[in-house]
DNA sequence: GCACCGACTTGCTTGTACGGGC
DNA sequence: GCCCGTACAAGCAAGTCGGTGC
């Protein structure tokens, strides 16, 4: 039913509910009635229209929602908790999900721009490279819950054999000093026999890290990890201030405007649109029918357009691309398989009933719920009908502390004012920006403009901020001294005071925010050779943010008395609450959005994993097109394709251009000359600092098309031009969504990291105990942190913590020689050795001697491989694809296939960012 | 075709809570 | 009870990419 109204302004009282967000996530009943999202995209052109309509007399008004209706109550929905028994439910949500299609009011209203456009893009897909394509990528009609391993389903990286040329050598290295070592390549294959390995061992085979961790089962071998390197030359510029933004034309702060008045949202004529002609592209393209719960209706229109450029593929044709072993495997366990499905679906649903249960119990209490709305986004660009926020908070003011600090030894008096920014500075001594110049230079040039002319304070070099250091110094370990008691009640007080800016209601659901909280002031702290670095930072005032809200939601307070805010929106288009130019780079904003584990985003998240599935069936025809573009005589044909075959060979990214005032970093598109290292007969050495100033290095051997298109791209060129020039990101996604609809270069990525989880674990559960198999998860986890080179640096203490480790195991070695001595002469029927205090020890047995040095054995064994592994994983960050790249529902099927506990995979986080993911099918494939 | 804007996702670092070992 | 190590969450910087206007 729908929701009757929207919630109290003076929301989110209910304390008890505050620390389970969990239970207000649109769960697995929700997420049906929201539509898994294939069927979403399946039903979209139908759906929307129908939907709005629903909207505009049952529901909520989009834009119009009468107070009353606001301010009403929220009804209870039928919502289940995220870890809903996952055999049942999958089905049920396509019934109910077609179900509610066929009943929801009908056709689109709207078609004609909409339409168009969707034939157009048809037609444009018709006559994409890809219709040429002589090999198909479309399976006809393949299961994909079906566990069949179509290579063409696997990670390009993970299809080159054990030992053949498509290693990751190295990545990157934060010392500087990884030395790269190149994989001797086997037999070079050809495009075909490339298609045709499974993907993900090529990274098992290759990759160091991955190399160590099996090592671990195989001590004796070794190995190294990558490590970051800072480096970087960019020039140091402080560049001129980015144009005013148009905001700055906007009206008076506290003016209110609805979003179609919006100065600088302009009408979004076609957002909307576009977005339902993407998702209808899509929809019409999708070339495969899924019997899993994410069932996809295909359209026919779609599976001849692109079935004509593909070479039809029988189930026979998959099998035939699965090594003979793998498919007697397959027979063998498919039986077994499904048997246990079974079972294990059973306890992993036990494990998750905890979940569950809690969730039951918190939802019955909460008076918020899910409504049965049409899902937000699902409207013409709209992302919600209703929206009721507190606003944000904003960090306390300044409290002056006096300290003063010297120059050219002498105490200086400040302002509060020129206090803070001193602070703000001193507490830094202890970090490497105290290193670099540029840091230095540009907190100077900002503080002296506080300081004013003719301050004291002439120059940085003769300030001693260390009083007001260890002033901070000394604060900080007051605070560390609070007793439990004391950091109890102040972490009460806190959450009290923000209590209600916590959550906000979207469309009648409670939902969590993310960051409610204003940026404190501070200085700038940019990654690499940031030209902005040591900035500041300037308070966010009121009068610089924007807030969202909707038209019949009550205007947040503004918290600071005597002030109001810069103005407010109601933009139902968009998912932000507020935003504040950025204070570093004006023409920037900072937003505050929903948190992970809101629906908005979980569905955004659920589309992005579709889409790179949809990849699946289009990747084997994009790897023969660019391929077959490497002799392109086409210059711009060719760059494209070789670029398109390191994005999905490496997982580059694509490489915007950026401006002279950030970090000079690179991503496929805006490699230079000097990146990339050609070295006969076919390696690539790469060498660039990509996102965050992480340093990628690699050493791979490619294609001998791709090395000699590399030689020619590079000829004639010095080291800092553009290894691409006929190219950008646009022309680059542009092209990609020739041969997919919605395709771009990230997808790859996720592409292939999901894929890659998939494949790893499929192939290397093989039984064993549950920490076993979490074993196997992390070992996969790894290796798709090393193909995005996801990085951190060492820990401070790590060389500290290998120092205990080899001191402990080398006691351990002496113990073990004193039991060995022992044992000898208690064969002997002697007494053992005095121990080194020189008292006695227990006469023993040699039973129990030896039972002793089985143990101490065990117990040394085991720190070294603690120890390797903890070497190994010093500078790989696993939680980054976790969160962002691996799709859930692959981690989560495979925890109820194998009885693991999901709770030993994710965290409570992560758990209420995957809640849609939770009711798959066990049988569920990548 | 390009520069710019705007909205979002991705990704590393840091601070802190928590739990185990001594 | 303290110390240490780990895991987690928060914070915020830095990407991607679609859209718009000229």
């Amino acid at each position: 039913m729908a929701v009757e109204a929207c919630s109290t302004p003076s929301l989110l009282e209910d304390s008890d509910e505050e620390n389970a967000p969990l239970v207000f996530k649109r769960t697995s009943s929700s997420s049906k009635q929201n539509l898994s999202n294939s069927d979403t995209k399946k039903l979209s052109s139908q759906k929307r229209d129908g939907q709005s309509s629903r909207n505009s007399s049952d529901v909520c008004p989009v834009n119009g929602q009468s107070s009353s209706a606001q301010t009403g109550r929220v009804v209870s929905s039928a919502k289940t908790p995220p870890a809903k028994s996952p055999l049942s439910s999958p089905k049920a949500a396509n019934i109910s999900a077609k179900t509610s299609l066929i009943t929801s009011p009908g056709a689109n209203s709207k078609p004609s721009s909409s339409t168009s456009a969707t034939v157009k893009q048809l037609e444009n897909h018709k006559n994409s490279p890809v219709v040429k394509l002589p090999k198909p990528s479309v399976p006809a009609a393949k299961p994909s819950s079906t566990p069949v391993d179509s290579d063409d389903d696997k990670p390009l990286m993970a299809k080159l054999p054990s030992g053949s040329s498509r290693a990751i050598v190295n990545h990157g290295n934060k010392d500087g000093d990884g030395s790269s070592l190149v994989q001797k390549p086997g037999v070079e294959e050809d495009e075909d026999s490339d298609d045709e390995k499974p993907l993900s061992s090529r990274y098992s085979s290759k990759s160091k890290l991955v190399e160590s961790i099996s090592k671990t089962r195989n001590p004796g071998e070794k190995k190294t990890l990558p490590a970051k390197v800072q480096q970087n030359g960019s020039a140091l510029r402080d560049g001129p201030v980015g144009k005013s933004s148009s905001l700055s034309n906007k009206r008076p702060p506290g003016e209110v405007k609805s979003s179609d008045e919006s100065a600088v949202k302009k009408p979004k004529l076609s957002g909307p649109t576009a977005a339902i002609n993407k998702k209808q592209a899509m929809l019409k393209a999708e070339p495969k029918v899924e019997d899993n719960d994410d069932d996809i209706l295909i359209s026919q229109t779609a599976k001849k357009t692109f079935a004509s450029a593909s070479k039809p593929k029988s189930n026979d044709d998959d099998d035939d691309h699965v090594p003979i072993t793998q498919r007697m495997k397959k027979s063998t366990t498919s039986v077994s398989q499904s048997s246990s499905v079974k079972k294990v679906a059973k306890v992993v649903s036990s494990s998750l009933k905890k979940t569950n249960k809690k969730s039951k119990k918190i939802i019955k209490k909460s008076k918020y719920s899910k409504s049965s709305k049409v899902p937000p986004g699902s409207g013409e660009g709209q992302k919600w009908t209703t929206l009721v926020h507190n606003g944000v908070i904003f960090p306390p003011p300044y409290k002056p502390h006096g300290v003063k600090m010297l120059y050219k030894g002498q105490p200086v008096t400040l302002t509060p004012e020129q206090e803070e920014v001193a602070t703000m500075f001193a507490v830094m001594l202890d970090t490497d920006y105290m290193s670099k110049p540029q840091f230095k230079e540009n907190f100077f040039s900002d503080w002296k403009k506080i300081l004013g002319k003719n301050h004291t304070i002439q120059n940085l070099e003769n300030c001693d901020f260390r009083p007001i250091y260890e002033w901070h110094q000394k604060e900080k370990e007051k605070k560390k001294q609070m007793t439990t008691e004391e950091k109890k009640s102040l972490k009460e007080e806190k959450l009290k005071q923000e209590e209600k800016y916590m959550w906000a209601i979207v469309d009648g659901v409670k939902e969590k925010v993310g960051n409610f909280r204003v940026e404190p002031p501070g200085l700038f702290r940019g990654r690499g050779e940031h030209p902005k670095m040591g900035k500041l930072k300037k308070r966010i005032r009121p009068r610089d943010i924007t807030i969202n809200i909707g038209k019949d939601a009550p205007i947040p307070e503004c918290p600071i008395r005597g002030e109001r805010w810069k103005e407010i929106r109601h933009d139902n288009t968009v998912t932000w609450l507020a935003f504040w130019n950025d204070p570093i780079n004006p023409k920037e904003f900072k937003y505050v959005f929903l948190a992970a584990s809101s629906t908005l985003k979980g569905q955004s998240d659920k589309e992005k994993y579709e889409k790179a599935r949809l990849l699946k069936d289009y990747i084997h025809g994009i790897r023969t097109a660019y391929t077959k573009d490497f002799a392109s005589k086409d210059p711009m044909k060719k760059q494209i394709a070789v670029a398109t075959y390191l994005i999905d060979k490496l997982a580059l990214r694509a490489g915007n251009e950026k401006d002279d005032d950030e970090a000079d970093t690179v991503g496929c598109c805006t490699l230079k000359v000097e990146n990339v290292e050609p070295v006969p007969p076919n390696i690539l050495k790469f060498d660039f600092l990509g996102k965050d100033s992480i340093r990628y290095q690699n050493e791979v051997e490619v294609e001998s098309g791709v090395f000699k298109a590399i030689q020619q791209f590079r000829s004639g060129k010095e080291g800092s031009e553009d290894l691409f020039d006929k190219l950008d990101t646009s022309k680059l996604n542009a092209h990609l969504k020739e041969l997919m609809p919605g395709l771009t270069a990230k997808v790859f990525r996720t592409y292939n990291a999901s894929i890659t989880l998939d494949d790893m674990l499929s192939r290397k559960t093989n039984g064993g105990d549950v920490l076993e198999k979490v074993v196997v998860y992390q070992q996969a986890n790894k290796e798709v942190a090393i193909i995005c080179n996801h990085q951190r640096t060492v820990s401070k203490t790590h060389s500290a913590q290998m120092s205990r480790l080899n001191e402990k195991i080398e006691e351990l070695k002496g113990v073990l020689e004193e039991l060995k001595t022992d044992l000898s002469r208690a064969k002997k029927g002697k007494p053992p050795l005095k121990n080194a205090d020189g008292k006695p020890k227990r006469n023993l047995n040699p039973e129990a001697l030896e039972r002793k040095i089985a143990q101490t054995n065990a117990k040394i064994e085991k720190m070294e491989r603690d120890k390797e592994t903890k070497e190994d994983l010093k500078t790989v960050a696993l939680g980054t694809s976790k969160i962002n790249y691996l799709d859930p529902r692959i981690t989560v099927a495979w925890c109820k296939r194998h009885e693991v506990p999901i709770e030993k995979i994710f965290n409570k986080s992560l758990l209420a960012k995957f809640a849609w993911s939770m009711d798959v099918d066990p049988s569920f494939r990548f």
